[in-house]
DNA sequence: CGGAATCTTGAGGCCCGTCAATAACGGTGG
DNA sequence: CCACCGTTATTGACGGGCCTCAAGATTCCG
């Protein structure tokens, strides 16, 4: 399903529901689309934060690389999910990577406009509160998760939770595995592995490219 | 230095900053004081987030557990930081605990006053964006940190920070090694042969409990 | 059908967590 | 001022998880 309007983005993002019409079409003019083939660069660490970003369609990953070269991924970006609120600070620098994984739809929203849209719409800047809260949620979570939980613990506990966001226990992994490892700080190796592990316990079935099918949840919740 | 009135602990806190004097008198009556013993619990996880917490005095440590029951210290509270966010949201629970390390002087703010105040004042909303915003950077390095780094590096990159927040190359640790462990997700143990190496390699030099003086600074920032 | 990318499987080694025992420190009370 | 005790820190030994390198198998796409 391709979405040809700018409004179409706007309408896609949690940070403008609730709003009202006039707001939305207001918002909807300064919306900027761009088509992105996988491989592209949106942006790049250490350069100027200039727009927020929305993705409309495709899946884009945002890493953070290190000084020993390692690349981490943050979040994967879905039909829906955005970035870049960096716009809102007084720094203006990137400190993320921001790369298309598939062929992708993104909508844009230069820094000053979003800047004066804050300040038009309280209604706008509590969604925005919202939404950076349950980012830092998700991070904390993240955090504790790196340091304390096993590979095993971190890949079933990602298992489930795709399993629940696509609402079935028979799924295809969103991501190739060299990806799934970045975001899961590991290596492809090392899921391979685990996940054969899972399935000779009885705990999920595998076919196919990255097919697989829940078999026992609750085992999967029990995995250290 | 102690604070004696809820004033004080007003002006600590950064989202409190460049507001009109009004807005703080008005805030400033809004605040409760407390004081803590070290080892004393502010708030559990699964407990309703029912204020904002600022620390005048002291250190709090903000912690999250895991099913495998290990323990994650995502914060270290000192004057001025504050907690508890978590006021913003529909979601009105804590996921994080929070417990004093020290004997500390603590503020509230109860949710609702909050909230109210946040209505009120536009200029409120934005710092606490700002605030929000630089919590989500940090937790962005902090999740990358943990899933590339290596021990010797977080270590290595945690001297220098706190050796740059005291503004001086010789500084004594404001942690327990058990704590600043599980501050970098790590053991107490590690902790302490890590520092040996450092201090073999001519990097550092320790003298007396936690006592550290930074020699080559350089070569600790090339750790790997 | 062929080539490139991805995935799997194996072997080896290192980092680090855990357990355990000893040492050093610090505060308390006599 | 010193002796004592609980806490904290160090050091050693051991084992396991996982990263890396490498080769082979599978899948996908032109």
């Amino acid at each position: 399903m391709h979405i040809h309007d700018a409004e179409g983005c706007v309408r896609l993002v949690p940070i403008f529901k609730n709003l009202d019409a006039g707001t939305i079409t207001a918002i909807a003019q300064l919306v900027h689309e761009h088509n992105v083939a996988a491989g592209d660069t949106l942006f790049l660490a250490g350069t100027d934060a200039d727009a927020l970003y929305i993705v409309a369609r495709g899946q884009v990953k945002v890493t953070q690389d290190t000084v020993s070269g390692r690349e981490q991924m943050l979040r994967l970006l879905q039909a829906g999910d955005f970035d870049g609120e960096a716009v809102l600070f007084t720094k203006t620098e990137h400190n993320n990577n921001a790369i298309a994984l598939t062929a992708s739809q993104v909508c844009t929203i230069s820094r000053s406009d979003f800047q004066q849209l804050l300040r038009q719409s309280p209604d706008l800047a509590l969604n925005v509160l919202n939404a950076l809260g349950q980012r830092v949620v998700t991070l904390e979570n993240q955090a504790t998760a790196a340091n304390t939980a096993s590979v095993a613990e971190r890949l079933a506990n990602y298992l489930l939770e795709t399993s629940a966001a696509m609402g079935d226990a028979e799924f295809t992994l969103p991501l190739r595995k060299k990806d799934l490892a970045l975001y899961l700080g590991t290596s492809a190796e090392t899921i391979s592995r685990r996940l054969t592990t899972f399935e000779d316990d009885g705990l999920i079935e595998q076919s196919g490219r990255g097919h697989i099918k829940i078999v026992d949840a609750d085992g999967l919740g029990l995995v250290i």
